[in-house]
DNA sequence: CTTGACTCCGTAGTTGACTACGGAAGTAAC
DNA sequence: GTTACTTCCGTAGTCAACTACGGAGTCAAG
């Protein structure tokens, strides 16, 4: 056990896992994060295990997860539940891969039109303007 | 001009153009879309036009413009400012492939997640769960 | 023992793009 | 000419993930 086993205050979490001090609070208010029991008429203190879990929620969120999705993961976070925490991260593989396939189609939507736009550099009209008029570049998902 | 020139109530125009009411008056709030004048002691009718704008609105969303940025786009709508168009466009484009790049380093950290855990289905510890301790999965742009 | 930084806590504000509500007035169908 | 849907309009609520604020208490340095 080092010097600084949880010796760190709440600002001092925040500068060791690069994120704002409200946020950490913020953590605590939705469960992702315990608050250390507060000395009579003291502060509270932090240590590794703060960094850790302040890791693994940053971690999951670039992933893609939702804090509440992390919360899920938390509830697994012993390791003992293989099938459920790989059917959550499968799950979140599938939409970012459909991320993916739109993302690839709207950039063809607008190289597309970028290139055209540029190929006819003295038209009365941009092609990239009359292209917006059109429609149909995948207008699903809109309302329903 | 056909019958139903200008003829439709805003309950019509949400319906011929796929979106909702309010969110016809919302735009209109926004400036997106101008208010045709009520006659007095009347109700406003909309038009063909009133739909190309939401349409174009639409299709722009539709390629991640913001309604900030087609707000920009429709202040270059006569057809005649092709550069500014492009350009625009083409920050957009930008913007979208590295999305696009994100996602992929994402969609990769999460597939080797899965393989791993389904690797090993009778460790105590799942790796996936493991993984999400260890950070560097990309962390940046996350705070200053 | 005072200054200045930091903590604690609850509450309120931010962003973007809507969506909902409520009451009065207009309009269409029968 | 009554009923039932719409429109109109302003205001307020939603969602996610923070971020900010204000005032009181605590801590470390000088
Ligand atoms: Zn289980
Ligand atoms: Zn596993
Ligand atoms: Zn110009
Ligand atoms: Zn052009």
């Amino acid at each position: 056990m080092s010097v600084k086993a949880n010796s760190m205050t709440i600002g001092g979490l925040a500068r060791a896992a690069n994120v704002n001090v409200e946020t950490i609070r913020y953590y605590q208010r939705r469960g992702l994060l315990s608050e250390p029991k507060r000395p009579p008429g003291g502060i509270r203190r932090y240590g590794f295990a703060d960094i850790d879990r302040l890791t693994f929620v940053k971690t999951a969120q670039h992933l893609g997860f939702s804090l509440d999705e992390i919360s899920d993961l938390l509830r697994l976070e012993d390791g003992t539940h293989c099938e459920e925490a790989s059917a959550l991260a499968e799950h979140k593989l599938k939409d970012v891969r459909e991320k993916i396939e739109r993302l690839v189609k709207i950039e063809m939507a607008l190289s597309d039109m970028v290139s055209q736009c540029h190929a006819q550099p003295d038209s009365i009209a941009c092609p990239l303007i009359a292209s917006l008029h059109e429609g149909g570049i995948g207008t699903r998902g809109q309302k329903g």
